[in-house]
DNA sequence: TCTGGGGTCCTAGGACCC
DNA sequence: TCTGGGGTCCTAGGACCC
């Protein structure tokens, strides 16, 4: 027996919960995204494997999908409740399997933590569990840690199932890009090629000093674990835990006067003070987040005088933040966030374990 | 051509204290 | 005239993930 880390996650979920409730859409391509019209300013949250087949993206614009879309193709509004809804349904499904421990990650993906002499049997098992509870598909990936289970499932889509371990890792990933690692985006692989680091193999092979002096003490080090495939093992159940709340709105007309945007930040900064205040904790910090034109993503934020439990103390942060935007340049306003006080704060010993990297 | 909404963690650098 | 060393807290910004 030898303890073993299963990453289930569910096959282009959102487009199947929808195709669920609807099924004369079965087979024709379905795009959700906003509020279901491919005119407004929106992005695609998923697209069904029919509509994948047209370059349709998660991401991608919903004018651009629209282009993109055949004639039969469907839009759908976000149903955040229904998904939610869907959501709880699987990892209940998956938790009343026998000796596991079960950690979601996200709305459609979690890590179970097993013993077992036959993991894939597990894996066949909560792929049941699943389709018998909800009607709905997942792959599985297997593991000896977090990061070979997670990168196991790409090769297991759609409905299937793949073992990574340390045995096959660079057999598997060794030539592959490091793009293709879980925590390794756009801006870190330009920097590792920049370094002469290309490759899965190379990022494993790389000089440890170099990579801290590049990335720092932290980061310099998990990116050369991470080539190798190695990383947490630990499966953790312990109910998470927010650290903060924002809202987001996308204007569908920029806002262009002090005014109006003033309006808007009352607005988000007292639905993201309302999200923290359901919890019982005090907000500690609020921050918003700006776009310049052409597209120029900014946030910053600042610490309130004390933790403050009073919504008008949030909603003036927020106002006074608005104040020092840069308004000879046209700004549009994407949303406010809420930074609570930890319910343990001050007590490090017994801080609440938050979800990590990983 | 157009660019979501919800989050988390890490790093660097400055202020301040002893 | 030259300019410690260590620690903590805070701010600002960057990067990534689903």
């Amino acid at each position: 027996m030898s303890d073993w880390v299963l990453h289930v996650d569910m096959d282009q979920f959102i487009a199947a919960v929808e195709v669920l409730r609807r099924p004369e859409l079965a087979g024709r391509p379905v795009i959700v995204g906003g509020g279901g019209d491919p005119t407004e300013r929106a992005v695609v949250s998923t697209a069904s494997y029919e509509a994948r087949a047209f370059g349709i993206g998660s991401g991608m614009p919903l004018k651009i999908a629209a282009r993109k879309a055949p004639e039969d193709a469907v839009f759908l509004p976000v149903d955040h409740e229904a998904y939610a809804a869907a959501s709880h349904e699987v990892m209940a499904a998956l938790r009343s399997l026998p000796g596991v421990v079960l950690e979601v990650i996200g709305w459609d993906e979690c890590f179970l933590g097993v013993t077992t002499d036959d993991p894939e049997r597990l894996a066949r098992e909560a792929q049941e569990a699943v389709l018998a509870a909800t009607d709905l598909h997942c792959s599985v990936g297997i593991g000896d840690n977090k990061v070979r289970a997670k990168i196991a499932t790409d090769f297991g889509k759609p409905r299937g199932m793949f073992r990574l371990t340390a045995e096959n890792w660079f057999e598997v990933m060794g030539e592959k890009g490091t793009r293709e690692l879980w925590g390794v985006g756009p801006k870190v692989q330009k920097r590792l090629a920049g370094h002469g680091i290309e490759t899965v193999r190379q990022l494993a092979d790389a000089d440890e000093q170099a990579l801290v002096a590049e990335f720092g003490p932290r980061m310099g080090i998990w990116y050369r674990e991470l080539g190798s495939g190695i990383g947490p093992r630990v499966v953790d159940d312990t109910p998470w835990v927010a650290r903060s709340h924002s809202r987001e709105t996308t204007y569908q007309q920029n806002l262009t006067t002090p005014t109006e945007v003033e309006a808007a930040v009352i607005e988000l900064a007292g639905h993201a003070f309302d999200d923290c205040a359901a919890e019982g904790r005090p907000v500690i910090r609020v921050h918003l987040k700006v776009r310049y034109a052409p597209f120029e993503t900014k946030t910053f934020g600042r610490k309130l005088p004390a933790p403050t439990a009073e919504r008008d103390d949030v909603v003036a942060a927020a106002v006074t933040l608005a104040g020092t935007l840069d308004t000879d340049r046209e700004v549009r306003l994407l949303g406010v966030r809420a930074e609570m006080a930890m319910p343990d704060d001050g007590d490090p010993a017994e801080r609440t374990p938050v979800r990590g990297r990983i």
